[in-house]
DNA sequence: CGATGCCCCTGAGAGC
DNA sequence: TGCTCTCAGGGGCATC
């Protein structure tokens, strides 16, 4: 589900409810996510101050006050929603299907904050703070595309060499981290390179504009709340609107916006849908 | 090392 | 209504 701008929502959702806050109580429905749950994880959770809220690449970072971050990420399915802890009752908020949630937080103010995950693809871990940035999680990552460390030089740097399709290329996290299946196929329409391109093969002016693509692309549907396509909400339960915006994905057999006479074509790589437009990308 | 395919899991929607 | 099949915002791992 979620690639940089969902998970950017999320965030600015979560973070007025969680910064600064204390979690007076958690709840663990089940002992795995996609992976296990770390050993004594509800009491290494309760009692503790969450500092900061932060994202890096697709994952959500809360610093603790007990030298320990909690990292979530949030797969496919995982949504996290804030609702207001009520004695006794408990209304459920849009998407909150109980059977599929696995762990609550409560705050000191009185939030109820739930993650869902019907597929449970997600995951949460605690992590030494001091330790983080070494974490297998994070140790690999490329740079984060919206700052001034995804350039054209450095994007063009990572690429060299590289005869694996650009459309691959851009979903590993070692070269950017954040993009998913849709905003690649929407950036390398916006850029007008062709998806099947050997990703060493690009000019430097291609790599120009597929970095200012992918930077307007994010911030774009950053700006919209992400994209809701079957089951993305906001921390409130917004849904976001961004999918009504999209140039390519999910749009096989529909016409390229004029002045391009092009039909969208849907292709399989790496065994996921790419959408792209054969008239104007090369 | 790179490319490919399978796998984790559940649900929605299409087609019969 | 119900069954079967395909597909889905991610990504790890085995295999060749």
């Amino acid at each position: 589900m979620p690639e940089l701008p969902e998970v950017e929502t999320v965030r600015r959702g979560l973070q007025p409810h969680l910064e600064g806050a204390k979690l007076t109580r958690v709840v663990q429905n089940r002992p795995d996510l996609r992976f296990p749950l770390p050993d004594d994880f509800v009491h290494r959770l309760e009692g503790a101050t969450i500092r900061r809220l932060d994202r890096r690449a697709k994952y959500l970072v809360a610093e603790l006050d007990t030298g320990e971050t909690l990292v979530a990420h949030l797969g496919m399915t995982g949504r996290f929603l804030v609702g207001e802890r009520k004695p006794g009752q408990f209304h459920h908020q849009a998407g909150d299907d109980p059977k599929h949630t696995h762990i609550v937080f409560e705050t000191d103010r009185g939030a109820r904050i739930a993650f869902n995950d019907a597929r449970r693809f997600g995951y949460m871990d605690l992590i030494r703070t001091d330790a983080l940035s070494e974490h297998p999680y994070f140790k690999g990552l490329g740079p984060e595309p919206l700052g001034e460390d995804f350039n054209a030089k450095a994007l063009g740097a990572a690429l060299k060499g590289k005869k694996q399709n650009i459309k691959v290329t851009l979903l590993d996290q070692r070269i950017v981290a954040g993009l998913g299946n849709i905003y690649v196929s929407e950036a390398l329409f916006r850029a007008r390179i062709h998806p099947e391109r050997p990703a060493g093969s690009l000019k430097p002016a291609e790599l120009k504009r597929l970095v200012e693509a992918v930077k307007a692309v994010l911030a774009d549907a950053i700006e919209a709340g992400g994209s809701t396509l079957r089951d993305f909400r906001a921390a409130d339960g917004e849904l976001g609107y961004f999918q009504h915006r999209f140039r390519v994905y999910g749009r096989e057999g529909e016409p390229c916006p004029p002045p391009c006479k092009g039909e969208i074509r849907r292709i399989v790589q790496g065994g996921r849908s790419t959408f792209f437009c054969p008239d104007c990308q090369h």
